[in-house]
DNA sequence: CGGACTTTGCACGGTTCCGTACAGCAACGT
DNA sequence: ACGTTGCTGTACGGAACCGTGCAAAGTCCG
């Protein structure tokens, strides 16, 4: 942490990758030796704080980052100041695949929703020339990319048809398993811009969630107390993407 | 008609296409000669009435279509029976996407919303043969994708911030855009089920629409008006994905 | 023409969620 | 200690939307 500042906008300050440092990038641990090391030349290391943009909608995507601590929320934004989460990606995926399919500017605001977020970070550039060089990179990259879509038919289907509490627990779910820990760390106003919904709204839920024993929640955090209830609360909308995630990367779930 | 029997289920019975038909669907219009060639010894031409179901969510997805005429739904389910529209696919793209992102099953219904729907269909193999084969071809249908991945991302953000009246302002510019009349044939009960709202609502909501002069509503049909009032409604809903179509796909829009 | 069926209009009370406002409480710097 | 700031709890009226049920109108078919 004392080389490593994180500046505003995200343009964190990097450092050259380690050849010794362990992997916590879900994906890059999945690859070959051959597919990896297409890529590690290229990877520095680059720490975010909370709230530090890692890519903004609209603009050119220059590099991507596989994150290695932390957790981004995928934002799509109205022309007002309002806007919404549409998924979360963390040490499981990376940011940036529009690149993968073709695309060289990010639909998305993409933001560290974590304390001392770490990324692997490498040019677009370099990317793509891997990608072209292995079908199995592209192909393994793709199939993140995938599942993050089916997490977004969730979030469309869970915001339809589920109360508050309901799609609450389910953030708290995807939330959870980008995350080391049983606490997360998240005000009610964060809470608040991932479900599209009214701060004290939020207050309620987690009360009403508290009160199911299925959480505890104390000042800027949530503490994850039974995973199940969670899970039968948030119904269908979580699951299929996290067994897509594993039929498809062929990895175990982290819990 | 006479020889193409649609049947329950999607598998309606095909005839080969001729080399001399002319084409509808856009993504084929758009490939290099090279790249349609590697895929026109496979396609055959089907057609679906109302309610055929293209792919059904689990199963393996075994062929691809090239929507030549009609909408298909792209459809999210829950456990019970209720099922959310995540997003529209026309004559500008194809059905079977997965198979291009790596999955070989397909997360979603996909069911035809148009009478006389038709589509060129070839089987998966083949297709991964072509892409396998060409770069550009792979290109312009992981575009496709990654277009349609932005729609579900919009439709998430309208579904938490619009009110029903604007929702439908945007479902039905998404079906205006891919139908070739202003007369969209759609009643309230499937309005219902795209909006995931209560029947009743969606007359109230039409009603408002009609009132404002934006379309006219008769039995089982709506016509559209004033295009641009609706598009007013739908706000910033609308209009982003079918930019970045034009970006990447390098096409005119059709109106 | 008449009956069956589909589609639409409408009304009722009830619930969820909204916008807003304000007060209590924790954390923090000075 | 004190004020400042950020986070949380709570309350109020109002709007949007729900589930339900039923009647009217259009469509189809014999």
């Amino acid at each position: 942490m004392s080389t490593i500042v994180s500046l505003a906008r995200g343009a964190a300050v990097a450092t050259p990758r380690r050849d010794d440092a362990p992997l916590g990038n879900r994906l890059l641990t999945s690859l070959s030796p051959e597919d990896f090391g297409l890529l590690a030349p290229h990877l520095e290391l680059v720490s975010f704080a909370v709230g530090d943009c890692i890519t903004r909608a609209g603009d050119p995507i220059d590099s991507v980052c596989f994150l290695e601590q932390g957790i981004a929320g995928v934002l799509d934004s109205l022309d007002d100041d309002r806007r919404y989460a549409v998924g979360l990606v963390g040490a499981e995926g990376f940011i940036g695949w529009p690149l993968v399919m073709g695309d060289d500017r990010s639909p998305y605001d993409v933001t560290m929703r974590a304390e001392r977020g770490q990324a692997l970070r490498m040019p677009a550039e370099a990317l793509l020339a891997a990608v072209d060089q292995s079908p199995t990179l592209r192909l393994t990259l793709l199939r993140f990319a995938h599942v993050f879509m089916v997490q977004m038919g969730r979030t469309v289907v869970s915001s339809l048809a589920h109360s508050i509490e309901r799609r609450m627990a389910r953030w708290i779910l995807l939330y959870h398993d980008r995350v080391q820990a049983d606490e997360i760390c998240m005000t009610h106003e964060e809470f608040r811009l991932m479900l599209g919904v009214r701060r004290s709204s939020v207050t309620d839920a987690l009360h009403r969630l508290e009160e199911e024993h299925a959480i505890r929640a104390v000042r800027a955090k949530v503490l994850v107390h039974d995973r199940t209830k969670l899970m039968a609360l948030a119904g269908d909308t979580y699951g299929q993407p996290e067994q897509d995630y594993v039929r498809l990367l062929q990895m175990d779930r982290r819990r």
